[in-house]
DNA sequence: GACCGGATTATG
DNA sequence: ATAATCCGGTCA
């Protein structure tokens, strides 16, 4: 597989959110290749979106956000799971796309639907962070899709501190797709 | 240098 | 419903 080129990821994050359901991550791991497509994605859009990490502006953490689109962002949260990010903007602008659920096309062990859990299915960790997923060489890697998914839109999950910023129908999943996470109670009723 | 609170998940 | 569990951001 081939990886998508840094104009395809230099984008506003609204547009590359969208854009990646239905493409393909490529880890390379020990003991083989995994390839997964994505089926959720959230758009995080730099530091006036209250709801993004861009939020606190240039930071030890968020620098990776703040560099070159096509890099990978991940992050840890609540002490225990990883989340894989992409990082998108034309300008360094701080936007990134939260990836929370692919399917499996090779074999993957465990769950692959929700943010944390895809991450430890794949093995992926912020070890990863700052990957450049535009190269072959790096271990993980995106690759184009083959086919247009019919996407499901709807406000982003676990975001509900963000105001306004979490009505935002910033979440971009396909309509077709089983592998998708499933909302967490906090997030139901949010308007 | 202490404290607070998460872009979540597993379990009761 | 709630515990688990780390660290970045904030304030002193």
């Amino acid at each position: 597989m081939t990886p998508l080129t840094r104009s395809f990821f230099a984008r506003d994050a609204v547009v590359l959110a969208r854009a990646l359901v239905g493409t393909f991550v490529v880890v390379r791991g020990e003991e083989g290749v995994q390839v997964a497509r994505i089926t959720e994605t959230e758009a995080y859009r730099g530091p006036t979106d209250l709801a993004c990490h861009a939020r606190v502006g240039l930071t030890k953490r968020t620098r990776t956000m703040f560099g070159p689109a096509g890099h990978a962002y991940v992050i840890l949260i609540y002490g225990m799971y990883d989340c894989f990010n992409v990082v998108g903007g034309a300008k360094e602008r701080g936007h990134a796309v939260l990836v929370r659920a692919v399917e499996p096309v090779t074999e993957v062990v465990g769950s692959t639907s929700g943010p944390g859990r895809l991450t430890r299915a794949l093995g992926i960790t912020r070890a990863d962070n700052d990957a450049d997923l535009t190269s072959a060489k790096s271990r993980v890697f995106i690759a184009p899709r083959t086919r247009r998914p019919r996407i499901t839109i709807t406000p982003r999950v676990g975001v509900a501190y963000a105001g306004e910023w979490a009505l935002r129908p910033w979440r971009f999943s396909d309509a077709d797709s089983t592998h998708v996470s499933r909302p967490s109670p906090k997030s139901i009723g949010l308007g």
